[in-house]
DNA sequence: CAATTGATGTAATAACATAACATCTGCAAT
DNA sequence: ATTGCAGATGTTATGTTATTACATCAATTG
C-alpha cells in the first residue's frame, strides 16, 4: 500500500510515535499532544486507525498500545507478517519477520481452509540489556 | 504442570468456558455466574489468573477473552507455544502448535539474547465455513 | 450552488482491568 | 485449643482502554 498525505491528525499522532523510545497507548499519546489542541480519545483513535491502515503503525495487541513501524518500505510488510519481541523491563521493541514461520502457519492454515485476515506474534521477555 | 484441586470460583469458572462454544470475556463470564453469587470482575479475574497459570486456560490478547485449553494435558503445552486460528465472524477458535514456527522464534530469540516469557500467537480471519 | 465525501470536535458511555481493604477458612505449630 | 499464618473470597472504588452518537467543517464535484 502506498502512503497518501497525513492529515493534521494523523501527522501528529505518527510523530509522536515516531519520536517515542518505545510503544504507547493511545491516552500517552493524547496526553502528549493536549498542547497541539487534542482533547479527546477519538482523535488518537481515529488517527492510530488510518496510520495501521497504511501500515506505518503497529498494534501490539498484547500491551494495547502503538509503535511506529521499524522497517518502513519494507516490501515484506505487505504480505509477509510482522512478529514483534517486547521487553516486559524497559519497553524496547524489535519488529522482525521470518519468512519460514510464515510459510508454516500459512500452510496450516491452507490445510483448515482458514482465510487469515491479521495475523499477530508477540513474544514478551527481557532484552539482553535489562536480562543481564 | 500438575493442576492442582481447583477452588469453587475456579471451578466455576472454568465449568462456564469448558461448556461455551467459543472465548468469553471476563464480564461475559461473570454474567454467567450471577446466579452462583459472582458479584464483581475481581471473582472472575482472580480465578482466571489461577486457570492460566495452571495451563488449563488461555488468554487471547487480541480479542481481550478467554478460553478452555483444547488439549489439556498435551505435553508440548509445558514448552511449546500455541496458536489460535480466530473466527472473527462466528467466534469460532482453534488452537494448534508447531514446532517448527517454535524453533525459528526461538532461533530468532536466541540471536538477540532476548528472553522470551510468553509469546502470543494469534490470527484472525473466517473459519472454512463462514468464509464460504 | 447543492450534494457528497472525508476529516474533525465534543460529550457521553461502554468495555476491560486493578487497587485497596476487610473477612473468612483451613491448617499447622505451639 | 488456641494462636498464627497463608490462601481464597467479598466488596467498593477506581483506573485504563475503546467506541457510539451526533454536530460541524472543509474540499471536491456535478
Ligand atoms: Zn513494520
Ligand atoms: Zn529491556
Ligand atoms: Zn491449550
Ligand atoms: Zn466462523
Amino acid at each position: 500500500m502506498t502512503t497518501p498525505q497525513l492529515t493534521k491528525n494523523q501527522s501528529l499522532v505518527f510523530d509522536v510515535l515516531e519520536k517515542a523510545e518505545g510503544p504507547l497507548s493511545a491516552y500517552t499519546i493524547l496526553d502528549k499532544l493536549r498542547d497541539h489542541g487534542f482533547r479527546a480519545p477519538l482523535q488518537v483513535y481515529r488517527a492510530l486507525e488510518k496510520l495501521l491502515e497504511y501500515g506505518v503503525v503497529h498494534r501490539l495487541e498484547s500491551i494495547n498500545s502503538f509503535v511506529a513501524c521499524a522497517h518502513p518500505g519494507d516490501d515484506c510488510h505487505s504480505h509477509g507478517i510482522v512478529a514483534f519481541a517486547i521487553c516486559e523491563s524497559c519497553g524496547q521493541v524489535t519488529e522482525f519477520h521470518d519468512h519460514e514461520v510464515d510459510h508454516r502457519l500459512m500452510a496450516w492454515v491452507r490445510g483448515q481452509k482458514f482465510k487469515p485476515a491479521k495475523t499477530t506474534i508477540e513474544i514478551r521477555g527481557l532484552c539482553e540489556a535489562c536480562a543481564a
